[in-house]
DNA sequence: CGCGGAATTGAGATTCATTCTCAGTTTCAA
DNA sequence: TTGAAACTGAGAATGAATCTCAATTCCGCG
């Protein structure tokens, strides 16, 4: 019965404009000259052995489709892209891995408007926000020193303390924007 | 740190202690000195005889509990509410009426990091966006001008346009904080 | 190199929120 | 009053994510 379910997920992943999400999001901006998923690897495999875990086939795979991956994935686009290299990986395995890599601070999970976690190579990044096209379902990463500071002011005059938030513009990226003032044609 | 909130979620939905969360939320600032639910109700009936909906004993009693209420709502709140007063109303009419007030611009649905959509009385209200207490799950509705316009200056410099936006704080609110500083007793 | 216990895996079951289906009920305009 | 159309409740269905468990794999130890 997975089966048929696979087929659903993995025939949307592979049709819809869903294989796009996130392609042009950036990846970090002015980062270092570095391999990232080879660091992220190493880390891995520090964090894994410090707490009796195992290194395995499936979980190497996921990992290294992971940090070759671009953008926010999603466990159904992360998983049609590991069953192509391996097909008898299961969805529950790739939940567990990005957990194992998000426990790690090697992922983070985002929760956009689609009702699905979407993850992001999280090594060394800096904290940052995103602006999600609705069209085109692009999802660009930006930064803005002045609007954190605010957001500490305000928690403040609320006698908070603020230990994470989440900030997310939607809207019409530039491209579909122009697509839509001129003809339809999507 | 996006770690440690998944688990505080799944207990916290467990163990269904949510009657408070949303309870401290502020109701319309400054509002006017009418009765917020009269006015709903009237436009809601408008808004129904419009499209040939029909006007039901349930959805009343829904409507008029919603009004009634405070702060952020979960549908599983709003039916334990709705319940006490009529036992046999279904799940599905809270979720189908929730919808129709959403539509109708009566309410809104906001989605928080605890997997539940949570719906707010919608009235004539401004714009704002939330500070949420990790510990209480006290909400608490803030206005900012400056992080708007911050945000319309980022969106346009990355050629967006955009239609609306979520900006959430995570924290501890003051109270949380002290009783975490001094005695554990909740 | 081979053991054996612990970690891992895949598949299906399960949970949770939400939506859908459908037969019976209610609303309301004519 | 009447009948078509909207509505309702209960349960089935869906979809994401987690859990269960028997079978498998990993890996430190001898």
């Amino acid at each position: 019965m997975d089966t048929a379910t696979r087929d659903e997920k993995r025939r949307r992943a592979a049709s819809g404009v869903q294989g796009r999400a996130g392609t042009r999001s950036a990846r970090a901006p002015a980062g270092g000259p570095v391999a990232p998923s080879a660091a992220a690897r190493e880390r891995l495999a520090r964090w894994i052995a410090e707490r009796g875990l195992k290194s395995t086939r499936q979980r190497d795979l996921i990992v290294d489709t992971f940090f070759n991956a671009t953008g926010h994935l999603s466990v159904d686009e992360l998983l049609a892209e590991v069953s192509r290299r391996d097909a008898h990986i299961g969805a529950a395995t790739v939940y567990r891995t990005m957990k194992i890599l998000t426990d790690a601070g090697l992922a983070s999970a985002r929760h956009f408007d689609d009702g699905q976690t979407r993850y992001e190579a999280a090594l060394d990044r800096h904290h940052h926000d995103h602006l999600i096209c609705t069209s085109c379902h692009a999802i660009i990463e930006f930064e803005n020193e002045r609007i954190e500071e605010l957001q500490d002011q305000v928690a403040h005059q609320h006698g908070f303390t603020v230990t994470r938030h989440k900030l997310e513009l939607y809207g019409l990226c530039g491209d579909c924007r122009s697509r839509q003032a001129s003809g339809s044609a999507p």
